[in-house]
DNA sequence: TATGTGAGTGAGTAATCACTTACAAATTTA
DNA sequence: TAAATTTGTAAGTGATTACTCACTCACATA
């Protein structure tokens, strides 16, 4: 008999995002997965009820996933805010780098019009994810390694939008430089903008 | 019979991205297309060889309108540096929020995946767009308006990033917000960086 | 041994889409 | 005025796609 039900998920997930990474999310057909998790077609309905189902999950996984690689950076109350605020830039910037899938699903009309659901989940992972970033930065100010005149929230947003600009770059770009050599020259203006001391 | 080729091809990308805006680039088929110009999908391609073309010449056509509101801010000697780059990034973010369809064809993957003529055209508009901007920020710090320790390219692209993130945050939360009132936070996180005086 | 079940499949179906063709009508040109 | 050109269209075509259906097979349990 076949694999169990959550195993094939799985499989199928991890199919749908490697190819949406390697040929963009249209040509991320039910058959295209089908052939590389090495089922017939009809078998992707057998575990997801509709194709969109398959990218909804794939993006709470990602969200999942990147928040496990980040819990450090929020929580280890241990380090520095500005060597948290380093080491979150590089882990995002390596996330992202590690899953090309998840800015396809970014940039994709199927997120942006096609499925209202998909983009709630996405509005909802930068949500948490500024929340968390603001509250870096507000206890940065409180240990006094960042200045004090600074919106911890708005200052969060910011940042994000400079991330997510950054990947838009490296996506027109067709991913032909190194994500993560961007947290070089992101980091560096941002520490004109946050720190006290220039770095 | 019919009008003039010239005023049919313009008809035609100006409905093509009002369209873009509304329902999104995916939707955006010939026969809607023809329907909203108000002729047959067949006179479409009499226009246009092929559906990719349209989207070319209108991304074409939106970087031309977006030079010449811009202009003067990359031009106008007469005003301070931190002045034009006050009135760039008000224009711009006015340019974008009357001209939805540009960010649907930016975040689309007819854009990032399938088209890659269409990439190479947003490439250059972007490069265009840095290289002025860098030329800004350097004669900002000639003229002692902006800080001396600034790589000036460096910087244009991390601005560049910047607004594109806003851009992106704005299309996720469905143009829910007005896009112009983020040049308020977004010059005051820059000037932090940029200026010599804090304002 | 009989029976129920979860996993898998081949062969569809209906819809959608970009693009073509053959032909008509209006306009310009010779 | 006749021919050529431009603009337009109705009616296709072939390709692609998500999704369905009737069915098989392997296996567990009673």
């Amino acid at each position: 008999m076949g694999k169990p039900h959550a195993q094939r998920k799985a499989e199928i997930i991890s199919s749908a995002l490697d190819l949406a990474a390697e040929v963009g999310v249209k040509k991320v057909t039910t058959q295209a997965i089908a052939d590389r998790v090495g089922i017939a077609q009809a078998t992707v309905f057998r575990h997801f009820k509709s194709r969109d189902l398959i990218f909804s999950e794939a993006i709470e996984w990602l969200a999942g996933q990147l928040f496990e690689v980040l819990s450090g950076c929020f929580n280890d109350k241990t380090l520095s805010a500005d060597d948290r605020l380093n080491m979150l830039i590089n882990k995002q910037l390596g996330f992202i780098a590690r899953h090309k899938g998840l800015p396809r699903l970014l940039f994709s009309d199927r997120l942006h019009i096609e499925s209202p659901a998909l983009k709630g989940v996405a509005r909802n992972i930068m949500k948490r994810y500024t929340q968390r970033l603001a509250t870096l930065i507000d206890e940065g100010i409180a240990a006094g390694c960042f200045k004090k005149g600074i919106d911890p929230f708005e200052t969060a947003t910011m940042v994000t939008a400079l991330i997510q600009g950054s990947v838009m770059r490296w996506s027109i770009y067709d991913f032909e430089f190194k994500l993560e050599d961007e947290a070089e020259p992101i980091l560096r203006f941002l520490s004109k903008i946050l720190c006290e001391k220039q770095i």
